[in-house]
RNA sequence: GGGCGGUUAACUCAGCUGGUAGAGUGUCACCGUGACAUGGUGAAAGUCGUAGGUUCGAGUCCUAUACCGCCCACCA
């Protein structure tokens, strides 16, 4: 029993054990059970050589708080876990790895190098399982998925092939993200835009045959060297007579033409611009139109190519240097003006990314997005906050083709085979014996590998087995409800969507939650760089898992960022202190043969019957809560009745029960308060798992595991209408007695021998059931009730109430001046609520068109307060005398 | 250039469909009382960013506006 442990609570005696002894017994093992409804979620996978941060802690715990209470409400509840490859992120940790080691990638080749990555990954693949599981996640083991497993590479080259040969995936030349420094292209979603203070240059290009010049601007004057036109708006009279003559490219003395194009803007710079179609995408739309053709003039790495003349060699931003010392020596630069802009950086790296042509593969988005887009319309998408939705239309409705092919090693192979003698493109899952076209045998794959995502765009069904018609696929899919940060609502949730409605014929879950971010105490993103990250571990480590899991989702709302506080880590393990000795207190006061009964109608006292009612609605909105994802409310709402109603007024209004009664009374004080306990472990459980499943354990009576039970539900039977109102009267009284104590100074140990109450007849008999809750809660040893006054010495200390008045005898403790400056200080509380009550009812219009009720309560205050003015102005005069 | 969020007690935040402002922490006073000092009791503390409007009544709805922050966007 717990009374043998020690008397504070310490979760690192007993979270691992806990977690253990779910996983041994196969708990968290979801079954596909037609009596059941599934109820699934996928949890987002992290990176698999990742560790846990504060943000997979939020974003798991309430997935967990999730799963753990439908699978008490009696859902076959699969929640399945899994790890991300991470393409991009993982091959640079092993690409540092090996250079370490005086390596490279080049050197190992492309199997070594995969060897590599692999051991890297069994060896760091279960850091964060781990991890997760110290949060106490109760997801589905035995499920485990990671994103290059066999299945879900067959998942991948199974759409990829799908999609080619619906013609939604083609190869072509288009302008991509190319980051300098991971080497390969990139998607716009992984493009981050900075504004950057930069600079705008103004440069001569002299026309040719003729002594003019036109003036062009740029932000990039680098890119001249690629430069195939110079182009002017139609309708620009500056520039009208030039439109058609040539322009002589300055420094590599290139002949390009001048053309007008509608794109160009009169009113920006100097109205006339340098196309360089290669590099920079709305410069190779105008090429295409004008048949301008290409000249790339960077490498892989953005150093300057031999297409860059003199400059060749030279890392980008020394040849824009060098550019524009050279224009500036030869006279062709006009002036730099100062000029912010945005810049694309690489998500990854930080690294600025370069514009450039490339010949990539891509997903057509249009026909997708369309499906995805009337999803959301049409209501089968419902995203919490709902203000999400608009982000995620909106980006649907401007959408750009995906480019998904990286060059990369690490990661899904593109099931794309090439004939060296003929350039056809086969797409297969095995390679092709021989050319389809030519019959050639001379058949190499395509070198590149897929976006992450377009793997993880899978996941709701890829996990679950297809494209196999599975089990699990026909049971569990589609999932319930996806747990994410809204950071990647365009990288993975519409993805997902797509996917799912191309693939599966429906969205792949009904409900996005999308969380903030936990920031630091100032308020700052959490990074390494800044070093301000806080480790859940050592969280944990330190307050236990519980207390972590409240406090991320507490006192917070869906979607907003969350301030990380230390303070209140430690607030909320002070609550499962306070629920762990509540729990001790029970157990101390049981009998042996507790475990045999329910309490009986009967038998119930008023507070008693309080405390369940007070239950049942707790139970009633916390479910309520949880229904509308209100998580912090719901957690809320059992904290409050835990703590005000169970621990610091039930138990001791217990207690005088329990240590002086004996029998029925005593017996029933047990039953209920065990009933309760019981009930709050239920509800505390999806928040807090280890600390209930724990005591639970100690419990009497509980033959299966807490994780286990069923959820408590509302019961009309114990709903008590009155013993709430007369509990809560009796409440107010003891408030009132120890609100007057505590301000005359008269410390409790100083008991009043006797209080005298005087009241109305109704209020009579609600305080005569409740008379020995004065004793130990208001600090007497004897209460005398009654409708008159007689007897009662004037002088004593009273306190006045709705509709009653309690005499403390406390003579010799009296400071007068202080008393009559306490009732002053009542009179002034009482008038000023009399004022806004008279005031209200004085006005025509809410007399009229409030409705009947308010009007009425608003009456009644005013009776009441009136009542209660009276007698302190009456108490006032008599002390005053 | 669009879009969104925040602005409530010293601090961090709740406040659902409009009806006398709440919590945690912190502060102050008192208390080792037999579950708990990781505790108990009591107290002080808010013109709910500003200005209008709708309403009998607005932190809550509408319109402006200020400040802070975020997202999206090809103006060279």
């Amino acid at each position: 029993m717990l009374e043998n442990l020690p008397k504070t609570y310490n979760p690192k005696d007993f979270e691992d054990r806990i977690y253990k002894y779910w996983n041994d017994n196969g708990y968290f093992v979801a079954h596909i059970d037609e009596n059941k409804t599934p109820f699934t979620i996928m949890m987002p996978p992290p990176n698999v050589t990742g560790s846990l941060h504060m943000g997979h802690a939020l974003n798991n715990t309430i997935q967990d708080i999730l799963i753990r209470w439908k699978r008490m409400e009696g859902y076959s509840a699969l929640w399945l876990p899994g790890t991300d490859h991470a393409s991009i992120s993982t091959e640079a940790r092993v690409v540092n790895k090996i250079k370490s080691e005086g390596k490279t990638k080049e050197e190992l080749g492309r199997e070594g190098f995969l060897k590599e990555a692999w051991d890297w990954t069994r060896k760091y693949g279960n850091t964060i399982k781990n991890q997760l599981k110290k949060l106490g996640v109760s997801c589905d083991w035995t499920r485990d998925r990671f994103t290059l497993d066999e299945g879900l590479s067959r998942a991948v080259e199974e759409v990829f092939i799908r999609l080619y040969e619906k013609g939604l995936i083609y190869r072509g030349d288009r302008i991509i993200n190319w980051c300098p420094s991971c080497k390969t292209a990139i998607s716009d979603a992984e493009v981050e835009h900075e504004d950057t203070k930069g600079s705008i240059w103004h440069i001569k290009y002299p026309i040719k045959d003729s002594h003019e010049f036109i003036i062009i601007a740029t932000t990039r004057p680098e890119t001249m060297l690629g430069d195939l036109a110079v182009a002017v708006n139609p309708n620009d009279e500056r520039y009208k007579h030039l439109i058609g003559k040539t322009a002589i490219l300055p420094l590599i003395d290139r002949e390009i033409p001048i053309i007008a194009d509608e794109y160009v803007d009169m009113e920006f710079g100097t109205g006339a611009v340098k196309i360089t179609p290669s590099h920079d995408p709305n410069d190779f739309e105008v090429g295409e139109r004008h048949g301008l053709g290409q000249c790339i003039i960077m490498n892989e790495d953005a150093t300057i190519n031999q297409n860059g003349g003199i400059y060749e060699g030279l890392d980008r931003y020394d040849a824009r240097k060098k550019i524009v010392e050279d224009l500036k020596e030869k006279g062709y630069l006009v002036e730099v003006k100062d000029h912010d802009h945005a810049v694309g950086h690489c998500e990854r790296c930080s690294t600025v990314v370069e514009p450039l042509i490339s010949k990539q593969w891509f997903v057509k988005m249009e026909p997708l997005a369309k499906p995805a887009l009337e999803a959301y319309e049409k209501g089968q998408l419902n995203f919490i906050p709902p203000r999400f939705g608009k982000v995620y239309a909106n980006w649907l409705e401007n959408i750009k083709d995906w480019c998904i092919s990286r060059q990369l090693w690490w990661g899904h192979r593109l099931p794309v085979f090439y004939c060296k003698d003929c350039d056809e493109i086969m797409v297969t899952r095995t390679k092709p014996e021989k050319c389809s076209k030519c019959g050639s045998s001379d058949l190499y794959q395509d070198e590149d590998t897929l976006d992450t995502w377009f793997s993880s765009a899978l996941w709701p069904f890829s996990t679950l087995g297809w494209p196999e018609e599975t089990e699990d696929l026909k049971y569990f899919f589609p999932t319930d409800v996806l747990v994410t940060g809204y950071d990647i609502i365009f990288f993975w949730v519409v993805r997902m969507v797509f996917s799912s409605i191309e693939q599966m014929g429906e969205v792949p879950f009904k409900d996005v939650f999308l969380t903030g971010l936990v920031r630091d105490s100032q308020g700052r993103k959490m990074s390494k760089s800044l070093g301000n990250g806080i480790d859940p571990l050592e969280v944990i480590d330190e307050y236990g898992a519980d207390a972590l899991r409240f406090t991320l989702v507490t006192g917070n709302t869906p979607g907003n960022d969350m301030r990380f506080y230390m303070e209140r880590v430690e607030a909320n393990r002070n609550f499962a202190n306070k629920l762990w000795n509540a729990s001790r207190f029970v157990l101390m006061n049981l009998e042996e043969d507790i475990s045999k009964h329910e309490f009986s109608f009967e038998d119930l006292e008023e507070e008693d019957r309080w405390i369940l009612s007070k239950l049942n609605k707790t139970i009633k909105e916390a479910t309520e809560n949880l229904n509308k994802y209100e998580i912090g409310l719901a957690a809320g709402k059992v904290y409050d009745f835990i703590w005000d109603e169970y621990c610091d007024w039930y138990i001791e209004m217990v207690k005088s029960r329990l240590y002086k009664e004996e029998g029925a009374s005593k017996k029933t004080a047990q039953k209920v308060l065990l009933y309760v306990l019981k009930n709050i472990l239920k509800l505390l459980h999806p928040f807090m798992p280890f600390i209930t499943e724990e005591i639970w354990q100690h419990l009497p009576d509980t033959k299966e595991a807490l994780i286990l039970s069923s959820w408590p539900t509302y019961r009309e039977e114990l709903n008590f209408q009155d013993s709430e109102k007369a509990i809560e009267f009796i409440k107010s009284g003891i408030k009132g007695i120890r609100n007057a104590r505590a301000e005359m100074n008269i410390i409790p140990s100083k008991k009043s021998k006797q209080i005298f109450v005087t009241t109305d007849e109704e209020i009579k008999e609600i305080l005569n059931k409740g008379q020995r809750y004065f004793l130990n809660l208001a600090s007497a040893d004897e209460v005398e009730i009654r409708e008159d006054k007689e007897g009662i010495d004037e002088d004593n200390i009273s306190v006045v109430l709705d509709r009653c008045e309690v005499y403390l005898p406390l003579k010799d403790l009296i400071d007068y001046e202080k008393e009559i400056e306490r009732l002053e200080k009542e009179k002034e509380k009482l008038e000023g609520e009399i004022k806004r009550v008279v005031g209200k009812l004085s006005n025509e219009g809410f007399v009229k068109k409030a409705p009947e009720k308010i009007v009425q309560e608003e009456r009644e205050k005013k009776t009441k307060y009136e009542e209660m003015l009276e007698k302190v102005i009456e108490r006032l005069e008599s002390l005053k005398k």
